[in-house]
DNA sequence: ATCAGTTGTTTTATTAGCAAAACATCAGTT
DNA sequence: AACTGATGTTTTGCTAATAAAACAACTGAT
């Protein structure tokens, strides 16, 4: 109980925000530029050479990262495999989130962003059976998402016994 | 694009991962043991006292956290709050994955937990909104959550147009 | 009263991730 | 050849979050 050995899992991810995003840098360089170096990652994420030179030295260290014979980048198998599933994370939570529950889609980049890298093989299988099937063209799944809608339409009138949603979810601290 | 600015938000969120469960800690020995010292914070997440003791200093200053006359400490308005928010959301995300995606309850904690801080308000009540909606009595919300575990059960044989999604989504790197 | 155990703090060190600055290298211009 | 600019690396320093160890203070038992 007391949930003590779950919370740490957090810092144990293989995986970290920052990895996340410097593997996608260099993947996404390829795909605009055509190819990636330090200094082209360091401008995709604004940090500077010498934080991205580090960081990615690092990853070539963890086979994630291939270095050219002229210090060109690119992904390595495994590395290319990592980027594919939280690309893939990412784009069924920002649909989930953006065209389900109907976040703007800045709010569903900026959240889906920010679990991408977090969420378990299993979550993101299950969440795209589950976007797959509410989007389709399955009747039971169109009436139920018109229905759903509505009722979120309905001005606050749909409130179950719960007083003050808006206050619960907001943990901003100011 | 790029989405440069997107990525930074997430070193910037006011409560990190570690003091959402220093504060969650104390609301927990509250309820549990109708007190909560520094020890208890250290022992409940298994970190030593010192580590704890800076920790909580800090969320002192920050004023989440007020100290007794005797170092006992109990939350702020403040530090209700947020512990509020983050509880409601892991707990609708854990209810989602759980009941809804069908995830073991090991799983689904795991998953909550990772990102029920992270998450925006506006997600937490769109996301209670559609549990809420989905798992009520309504016929048409049953017979779509029929359908679609009807369909997962259906042993895989409801792939749509992608090939490997199990590969897809396992960001495990050995 | 002393001894043992618990508690809280402080100091030192480590790791991840950044900035800033110095440095070296290389390419292109003039 | 020399100057300029872009690139990559290294060093130093910073913050957050941890461990480890030393220390002081209090509590309780004998």
């Amino acid at each position: 109980m007391m949930a003590s050995d779950v919370w740490k899992e957090f810092e144990s991810n293989a995986i970290s925000h920052s990895v996340a995003h410097h593997l996608i840098a260099i993947h996404e360089l390829m795909d605009d530029l055509g190819y990636a170096r330090v200094s082209d990652v360091a401008r995709a994420l604004e940090i500077t050479r010498g934080s991205a030179s580090l960081t990615l030295k690092a990853l070539k260290g963890r086979g994630l990262v291939v270095e050219d014979h002229n210090k060109f980048l690119k992904l390595s198998e495994d590395g290319r495999r990592i980027v594919d599933s939280i690309l893939a994370k990412r784009a069924v939570v920002r649909k989930f989130l953006n065209e389900v529950l109907k976040l703007d889609e800045h709010q569903a980049e900026v959240d889906a962003c920010k679990v991408e890298h977090l969420l378990s093989a299993q979550t993101g299988e299950q969440l795209l059976h589950f976007v797959r099937f509410l989007l389709s063209d399955d009747p039971t799944a169109r009436q139920f998402l018109a229905e759903f809608w509505s009722k979120l339409d309905q001005d606050e009138e749909w409130q179950w016994p719960v007083q003050d949603v808006d206050q619960l979810f907001n943990m901003e601290s100011r």
